[in-house]
DNA sequence: AACCTTGTTCAAAATATATTGAACTATTGA
DNA sequence: TCAATAGTTCAATATATTTTGAACAAGGTT
């Protein structure tokens, strides 16, 4: 349904900008944590608010670097390990070794002083 | 003289951000061709102009990517492999391996017609 | 000294990216 | 059908990045 690169069309420029953000850096830490399940938008809802994740995760697809399906009203995201691998060997392990223990972002909120 | 950031300054996204633009990954791509070599600013002259190289230049050193030191009126450009290697391993590999492969992106000068 | 080569710096302009909030769509379930 | 839930879209704003060119500095050479 959403447009999603085929593998040769994933670029490493592309992904290396989509990647260089430290609040997709973020939820690339959260897919690798929790790897295999597939994951609704809003269990990264504490990382940025709902329309904004909603412009990250478009970055993110549209760099090859999830896969979003619909699924009743919900979108499921996960990681396109297999193809990221396939098309850049190694360097999925290199980042998500680090960005799996990387301290989330501040969500920027109206702080109760 | 000019200051770059210890090991264990380098950060992640900082890298990545860096490394996302073609300039630069260009770059990083001739001096992995010439590994070991440390090349002048000159060297890289068909990627840029001077002034905008010496910015990209600055990047790349604050990001820890590579060191530049003087040497006369020249700089020499060398990359921080071991460095790199020894904060993310398999990283530098995975990008370099790509990056060799790249088109160096088209330095858009006013063409004659 | 005068001069060339190499590269830097600065301010301006151009461009791109991230963030917000309000209004919206779609699906589910009662 | 009505309401709730999940997420999108849009326009506006905020912020950051890239690029340019002109003026500058530092070293080297004669």
């Amino acid at each position: 349904m959403l447009p999603h690169p085929t593998v040769d069309q994933i670029s490493l420029p592309h992904v290396l900008a989509v990647l260089g953000d430290p609040t997709r850096l973020a939820i690339l830490g959260d897919l690798a944590r929790r790897e295999g399940t597939a994951l609704a938008c809003s269990n990264f809802i504490d990382l940025a608010s709902k329309s904004n994740l909603s412009y990250h995760f478009a970055k993110m697809r549209e760099a090859g670097i999830i896969r979003v399906e619909p699924r009743g009203t919900a979108r499921l995201i996960s990681l396109r390990r297999a193809d990221l691998d396939a098309r850049f060997p190694g360097l999925l392990d290199s980042i998500i070794a680090t960005a799996i223990t990387l301290p989330p972002p501040e969500k920027r909120l109206a702080t109760t002083a």
